[in-house]
DNA sequence: TTCATTAGCAACCTCCTGGTTGCCAGTTAG
DNA sequence: CTAACTGGCAACCAGGAGGTTGCTAATGAA
């Protein structure tokens, strides 16, 4: 049952913490914001109110997009850039899974020191 | 009603950004994986079946308690590290309330294409 | 006491990341 | 056509992050 050597879940683990590395950035968690808040817009009315120049922008949109966090579709002259909700959904199950695994071994832990395997002394 | 220039809202971000970043590399993020599915652990359990060295280990656990996400505690000569879940749970409610906010934005966003603010053409 | 285990500290190295500036190309408006 | 706006690309730089090795200190077992 239990896989070889891993590498499904390896794989797994490596694409959350891709995603949770892109929201790592603060300057990248408030573009990712302002792109929930506002909705699609672009890259000159993102910078807008920025602390940061109009590339950094540019570079920040596309380290989200490589991790699958965000869209661009050129239109005009203007690139307009949106969420992609599926990412956000994937590591928010992500969370949720883990946070239920430390639930469960904590109960685990409880029942274990209420009742010792045989250790009388 | 809306604060001055941010503030209590950047703080916010800053430490979600925090976290997200502590949660976004790949060892790091299995050792809290690995804390969540088997409970609380000293260093050398931890490295077992890691790639990569002791030291790793417990610079990357420094970082994570840094972050609050991880607290350890010295019994006897080891060191046991356990999960802080309320981190873990702070984050889970950051991103429930930005997905919230873009379903309302994209909600928005229909029905401003769906009737156009007086723009026959 | 003596030895093995566990962990902390420090130095070091490489590579990536976040940011900037400067320049060029496409697109729209006058 | 020309000017203004928007965006892409490249070079460059400083700093930090991840990792390793080597050594020392505390603790526990024999």
């Amino acid at each position: 049952m239990a896989s070889p050597r891993s590498s499904r879940v390896d794989r797994k683990v490596a694409e959350a913490a891709s995603i949770f590395a892109a929201l790592g950035d603060e300057t990248r968690l408030r573009i990712v914001t302002r792109l929930c808040r506002s909705g699609p817009q672009s890259i000159v009315r993102l910078t807008e109110g920025s602390r940061v120049t109009r590339q950094a922008v540019t570079k920040h949109l596309h380290a989200l997009s490589e991790a699958g966090l965000v869209r661009g579709e050129r239109v005009g002259r203007e690139t307009v850039w949106e969420l992609e909700p599926r990412r956000l959904a994937e590591v928010r199950r992500y969370l949720d899974i883990i946070s239920a695994q430390w639930d469960e071994a904590i109960g685990r832990l409880r029942t274990f020191v209420e009742s010792p395997p045989s250790k009388p002394s």
